[in-house]
DNA sequence: CGATAGCTTGAGCCCTATCAACAGCTGTGG
DNA sequence: CCACAGCTGTTGATAGGGCTCAAGCTATCG
């Protein structure tokens, strides 16, 4: 079961990238990993941990956050396929902590995959190095956010991309989705304090931009988030060849459910096993 | 001339990371590049250009730079030896804008010199990783800075890093730098206004804990200015084997030059040469 | 020598932090 | 089933850091 679900989500998410070639396919299908599974704000990768697998995310979100007296700062935020510590199958001290927002599943994905699939096939090589690039360009982006605009914009600007990187893997098809973060989440990952963060959600809601309720967030006017935010989603884009279409703004809902692994339930493919944390125990 | 220059910059930059065998070296000094020079706040890659070379940058400063309307955000800075558009080599469209912060000078390497370099000698394949992981974690720094710091650390942080990395080059040895950026400058930097900068200057100045006059920059007391940007140099070192040993604060100044290309004129390889904008044209 | 860019200084105000208190929800244990 | 504790969200009052506007000053350069 989880098999599948592992494999499609990153074969999935390199594709969007790559074109990948049946062969590709093949050796992705047989990527080996380990399923974890983590309850909210649960430590996956300390300061310093020398791993030796790459986490695959599967449901729910991750961050890199940095914490000590005084600052209490989210870096970057994950949503299901991405692996936040790819970098590390070059160099595997990580530098900051890794933790999950809200309850998480991972597929913990030995290093010497990697290195394979890169020597193996140019076009999963490639895909890696640009799956490295758009992680690289989210850095820079939000170094922008935080340097040059204020508290609105920046919390407007976390939701469209949340938002968009989910979509982008299939979620939150109808602009709804899982907030299992608290609003310290937010205001860590913002800069600002959490009673500010507080306050700018309400704006948020007031200008009826979204909704905020029992840990969902629904986007009910998703061309107005944008504007606010003054989110141009450009600089995520790493797909080799023509650009993506532009995101339609909300039309007539699809009849499928919402989304991300949690919003609706756990994923089919997980049947109804319950969210234990069953810390994965490094074999290094 | 200049040709011993750019390897031996560059060399000592990979060395610095990782061990190089005789055949690295040899490599290294074969090299070709053509040298650009730029004068002041210049653009070397504009956004959206698709480039088949990359900036070693031999003497100045460079920076990445989002610049529009009530945006001007310094992403990161560059120093010699740095190579700010590696990571274009995988994927050559530039996301941002790179331009010069002060006169500046550059070696313009083709792509194809890393890639072969990186096919043919395991030791700089894993340098130029190195390096790319390096900026990462410079932005992910970054970003903590801008996130939860004021405005005091954050400018105090930034000349702590520059300081810092110049040395790590073998300039600024006397804690003395050329500063051809103005206020603006270090304001689009630290994410505050320009006035604010010039005042947040002057309280380091009250301080003691440098100087700026006449374009250069003097660190007067390094472990006043590391404890007031609570500076920890260990994002920076992505040396293999044991960590550097602690920078040494200022003690008895050796019998030499402080320089970082302009600070004491030109560098000797380049001898009086003009800086003249010789715009380098890509040959794609 | 005038022009331009950069630096400096002051005043007023707005955004955001901080402190404090309370409400709502969730999980726990008796 | 209830009491309780702890976390999260909400609201108000107050203070301060940093922004903006505006003007004067200084240095550099053609």
């Amino acid at each position: 079961m989880l098999q599948g679900f592992a494999y499609t989500r990153f074969a999935d998410h390199l594709a969007s990238m790559v074109e990948l070639s049946m062969a590709d396919l093949d050796h992705l299908e047989k990527m080996p990993f380990t399923i974890g599974h983590f309850s909210s704000h649960h430590p996956v990768r300390q300061k310093r941990d020398q791993a030796d697998c790459c986490c695959l995310l599967l449901q729910g979100y991750l961050c890199w956050r940095e914490v000590g007296t005084d600052v209490d700062q989210i870096i970057s935020i994950y949503v299901p396929g991405d692996v936040p510590d790819l970098s590390t199958y070059a160099s595997p001290a990580a530098r900051v902590n890794l933790s999950s927002l809200g309850p998480a599943v991972i597929a913990f994905i030995p290093h010497s995959f990697f290195r394979d699939a890169a020597l193996l096939s140019p076009a999963i090589s490639r895909a890696l190095s640009l799956l490295n690039l758009a992680d690289t360009a989210s850095l820079r982006n939000w170094i922008i956010n935080l340097g040059s605009r204020d508290s609105l914009t920046r919390v407007a600007h976390l939701f469209c991309e949340i938002t968009f990187r989910l979509r982008a893997v299939g979620l939150a098809r109808d602009f709804a989705f899982a907030s299992p973060f608290t609003q310290s989440d937010l205001a860590a990952a913002c800069g600002i304090s959490p009673v500010h963060a507080n306050r700018i959600v309400q704006v948020l809601r007031r200008k009826n931009l979204l909704h905020w309720q029992s840990k969902t967030v629904t986007v009910t006017d998703w061309q107005g988030l944008t504007d606010v935010a003054q989110f141009d989603p450009d600089y995520l884009n790493f797909r080799e060849g023509p650009p993506l279409p532009p995101m339609r703004p909300l039309g007539p809902r699809p009849a499928e459910a919402a989304h991300t692994g949690f919003a609706a339930g756990p994923h089919p493919a997980l049947g109804s096993r319950p969210q234990t944390v069953t810390r994965w125990a490094p074999s290094g």
